[in-house]
DNA sequence: TTTCATACTTACTAATTAGTAAGTAAGTTG
DNA sequence: CAACTTACTTACTAATTAGTAAGTATGAAA
C-alpha cells in the first residue's frame, strides 16, 4: 500500500503528475485514446512506474473520477460559491464550463465518459453517477432558491430544469469540439436569456 | 473496385451486415470499443473479409457517418415528415431519439463520436460536421415556422434555439446511459413544456 | 547499522490490434 | 470454354497493449 497522505513538496509528485496528465488526455482525446506508454513517455518515466502508482488503467480511471468528485464537493462548499446569490452561483457554474472551453476545448468529465460508459470499470461508473447526481442536486437547489427569490425564471420543477441545464452544458462542450466555440457561446447565451429574470 | 450498386437479395449482403453491426457497437459501446476481430467473429467471417469491404477502420467509420447523413436527408425530405405542421415535425424528431433510447439506450451518432472527435479520421470529422449542421438548419427552420404560426414558443433566434435543443437531445441519451431512462424522460418533458405553446 | 519502505527500472509475457499478401471457390461474361 | 470478377480464407507481420516479476538506489526509522 502506498502513502495516501498529501505531500508538500515544491514540485508535484509523480502520482499527481500522472493524474493531471491522464485527465488532460481524457478530456482532450477520450479515455481509450491514451495508454500507459503515452503517459510514461510524456512524464519521462517507464510504463511500469505508472503501474506502480495505478496498478491498472481501471484504477487510474477510477482515481480520476474520484478526484473530480472531491473537487465538486470542495467547490460547492467553498464560501465564495456557497454564499453567492443563486444567479451568481449559476454564473459560477457556467464559468467552470467556460474554463473547460478555454483549455483547448476540453469536454467535461461526464461528456468525456458518457458514450463509452458501458466499457468502464464498475467503480468508475459508480463514481460518475454519484458525481452527476450530486451536481444535479446542487443545481436544483440553486434553481429553486433562485426562482423563489425572483432572480431566476423557468417553468417546471427545479429538479427537471437542473437535469436539462446540466445535460445541455455537457453537450455544449461536445458541440464546441466538433465545430468551434461559436455554438457553445450561442447555447450559453440562450441559457442566460431564458433563465435570468 | 467493388460494386456500389444496391443489391436486391433477400438476405442482407455482408457489406451491409458489417455496417449494421458496427453501427450498433458504435452506438452502444463507442468507436474504440470494437475491433475487426469482433465484427468478424459476430458475422461468422474472417477479419480479412471486413478489410476487403472496408480496407481500414477509418473507411468503415466514414461509411457509417456517410450513411447516417444520407438517412437524415432522406428522412427530412420524406412527405410524411416534410409536410407535417412544425409541432409534429418536432415530435417526429423527438421520436427518433426515443427510438434510440428504446434500442438498448443507444446514444445518437453525434453523441457517440463527439468526445473522441479529435481521434477520428478527417473524412469522418467532415461528415459529422455536415450531419450536425444540416440537422440544425432543418430544426431552425421548423422552429421559425412553428413560432410564426403560433404552434411553438421560445425566446431568442430559431438558429440558437435549434443548436440548444439538439445539444440537449444528444446529451439526454448520454445521461440515460449513465443513469437510466428517467432523466431522458424528464428532459423530454421539460422540452415539451417549454416549446409547445 | 541493519532493516525497511518508497519509487522506481529492466526485462519480460500474452493478448490484441490493424493491416497485407497470396491463394481460392463460385459465378459472370465474352 | 477461357478470362475475369467477386467475395472471401489462410497465413502472416509489425506494432501496441496492459500487466507482472524481479532487481535496485535512496532515504528514513529502529
Amino acid at each position: 500500500m502506498t502513502a495516501q497522505v498529501p505531500t508538500n513538496t515544491l514540485v508535484l509528485d509523480t502520482r499527481t503528475r500522472i493524474l493531471d496528465l491522464a485527465e488532460g488526455l481524457l478530456l482532450e482525446r477520450g479515455f481509450n485514446a491514451f495508454s500507459y506508454q503515452h503517459l510514461a513517455k510524456a512524464l519521462g518515466v517507464k510504463p511500469a512506474a505508472i503501474h506502480y502508482h495505478y496498478p491498472s488503467k481501471d484504477d487510474l480511471g477510477t482515481a480520476l473520477v474520484a478526484r473530480q468528485l472531491r473537487r465538486l464537493r470542495k467547490w460547492r462548499d467553498l464560501p465564495r460559491v456557497a454564499e453567492l446569490p443563486p444567479s451568481e452561483q449559476l454564473e459560477s457554474l457556467f464559468a467552470v464550463y467556460d474554463t473547460h472551453l478555454g483549455q483547448d476545448r476540453r469536454v467535461c468529465l461526464f461528456g468525456a465518459l458518457a458514450a463509452d460508459f458501458r466499457t468502464l470499470p464498475a467503480p468508475m461508473q459508480a463514481e460518475l453517477r454519484t458525481f452527476n447526481r450530486e451536481l444535479t442536486e446542487w443545481l436544483a437547489q440553486v434553481l429553486a432558491v433562485g426562482r423563489a427569490t425572483g432572480a431566476l425564471r423557468f417553468v417546471g420543477s427545479p429538479a427537471a430544469k437542473a437535469v436539462q441545464v446540466l445535460t445541455t452544458l455537457a453537450g455544449a462542450l461536445q458541440v464546441a469540439r466538433v465545430h468551434d466555440e461559436i455554438p457553445f457561446q450561442v447555447i450559453m447565451g440562450q441559457l442566460r436569456l431564458e433563465l435570468l429574470a
